[in-house]
DNA sequence: CTGTTAGCGCATTCAC
DNA sequence: GTGAATGCGCTAACAG
């Protein structure tokens, strides 16, 4: 007759501190596992005084669920969220909400860095691996073969932040479009006549639709003298540099609407030390997104800002709500944004 | 007799994309299941030629192991970050480097997000659900109490950027008591001579240290005009109220040492466009970290630079080490910091 | 509502 | 070096 399981011998080092299991709890409470099971599970049917008796037992020897083994036929309580620009600050907050909403769900946040040398269907595939119940991909900067990746997958996706004309996975962001065409009128408003538009990351849709906005509605308000620089990526330098390309040209404009905040507070900085010019009165600046450093005495930056927070409800709702009823069709949530003006440009005349 | 395994209908809707398991890889490759198990397994002892021929079966059925599954048994592949301060910028670099450090060595990020309100304790229990195989704690403002939580784990952890005096846990950190004393220097140098320290949050072993630093080291050097203020969490907003306050007594500093950078951008700020303080003539500031900001023509803070490469290096070679052999003993790394005279502090005269 | 039982997908003893 | 069998911790039928 032999025991197969570890007798604890005199000498109690701790060799591995031993899982508390189901099994153990049970015969701790003398029930069944299955009862110990499902006084772990919210959703499962089980009498008041059983729960509780369960969790006194599961208490004294301090057992966790084990989420993996738990994952394994059900949830994994895993939500993955891939991500691209670490080096804008506008994705500090993000990723604080998210995590925040995610972990008030009772699940947890798988981040994944999409490294530039690593392909997005490997980064997706990769996170699959994991069995996450779900996924947000919050870049403004990863292609639009994402979308393809995402689609490849029975997995209940989010996009957060892009616009897609796919209908066919979940996309939450803002309006854009709208956004470009508040900048148009803030800085005609303010009366300036000779704008450019510092682009970002090629390809982006964020990017492209604030540019569409911007153009059309100064053209629709009959200005011609506009202009339009590539930019590169999100980022201080970017915004830096091409503000100086823009200006060893021979049209100067008289206002800068760059592609996001964080580009623009570089520009800035270019035309106050680099150009000597002055913010607000020869040049108006205007960024995207509101960024805490937008209404930093130093910045002051009037910008065109993003409903972030609801952005952030709207995707985990949009999320946990097909993870909860698969078959729910693919949505595209738009939300309006906001202008908020401040230093960076004249007061309207 | 009955099949216990679903069978393919005519109408092949897909219900649920079935995973591919070992069984039908191994079915495919004509090779047992253990086969398969070893072929994906780095570590395993197996014929070249028998891992090839499931690779290609493998690959052929877009087989990818179930990592759930397999860290039920060994494991998880996972690491968990803990972090509190997602409103200092000085973390978004680091959570860069973290991850991809972490996906470099093919295990991934689990993130959580420690809200003021949630137990540290609750948080260190919970991620150890997963199963997580070792554990990253990246936050100045966590209080000594989560050394004890972490010790009564038997998981890897390696606690990053504060100091501790227990042994019993690893630390990463840079030398805080160092980066007082050369801020301290860089102030005498440049000849101010009434200097103030603006702390972090209290109980924060960073801010403990640096503030130690500066003032053994003002005292050296026979300065004995100093100041000492609360400075409440890191964040541009408490810098810039804590300068408020200074300024609003009688004995005006003509030099700030901030516990850390946004605090410092927050107070020259306030010193700039609230105080009408010219810096770096009326003021001197300085800073510790160096974040992105610091070197943005804005601010051109002086500072002291942590060594975050090496510091996130150390950190995550510590922790796989752990893993590797979690006999082990808890390391102590401390690492040099280094000064970066900018243009908010005197030339040496 | 509760207990019994059979897997989930994989790693790992053992034999061979 | 390889295959068969057992079990990881838990959930989900299925009976009672």
């Amino acid at each position: 007759m032999t025991f197969s399981k570890p007798v604890s011998t005199v000498d109690s080092t701790p060799v591995k501190k031993r899982k508390v299991t189901v099994v153990e709890v049970a015969e701790a409470a003398g029930v069944s596992v299955s009862a110990v099971s499902r006084a772990f599970n919210p959703e499962a049917s089980i009498s008041r005084p059983l729960r509780e008796k369960v969790f006194k037992a599961a208490a004294s020897l301090n057992y966790k669920p084990n989420r993996l083994a738990r994952g394994i036929k059900s949830r994994s309580s895993l939500v993955g969220i891939l991500m691209t620009d670490f080096n804008n600050p506008f994705y500090l907050p993000i990723l604080n909400s998210f995590t925040t909403e995610i972990q008030r769900r009772n699940c947890h946040s798988l981040l994944i860095n999409v490294n530039s040398d690593m392909d997005i269907q490997e980064a997706v595939e990769l996170v699959m691996e994991y069995n996450v119940d779900g996924l947000i991909i919050t870049s403004a900067s990863l292609p639009e073969q994402l979308v393809e990746a995402c689609k490849s997958q029975d997995t209940p996706v989010v996009i957060f932040g892009r616009d897609s004309h796919e209908n066919s996975v979940t996309v939450v962001s803002c309006d854009n479009v709208l956004a470009g065409r508040m900048a148009a009128d803030m800085l005609l408003d303010a009366g300036y006549d000779r704008p450019a538009f510092v682009a970002g990351p090629i390809g982006t849709s964020a990017t492209v639709d604030r540019q569409r906005g911007f153009i059309s509605r100064l053209m629709e308000r009959g200005c011609n003298q506009w202009q339009v620089v590539e930019g590169g990526e999100f980022s201080y330098d970017a915004g830096y540099d091409a503000t100086l390309r823009i200006f060893k040209g021979t049209e100067r404009p008289d206002a800068m609407f760059y592609a996001d905040d964080i580009m623009a507070c570089g520009g800035m900085d270019a035309l106050r030390y680099e150009l000597n010019v002055k913010i607000p009165d020869d040049v108006g600046v205007i960024g995207v997104d509101d960024i805490r450093l937008a209404k930093s005495r130093s910045y002051d930056l009037s910008t065109i800002r993003q409903p972030n927070d609801q952005m952030i409800l709207s995707s985990i709702d949009a999320l946990f709500q097909h993870i909860a009823d698969p078959n729910l069709p693919a949505q595209s949530i738009t939300l309006p944004c906001e202008p908020v003006v401040r230093g960076s440009t004249k007061k309207g005349r």
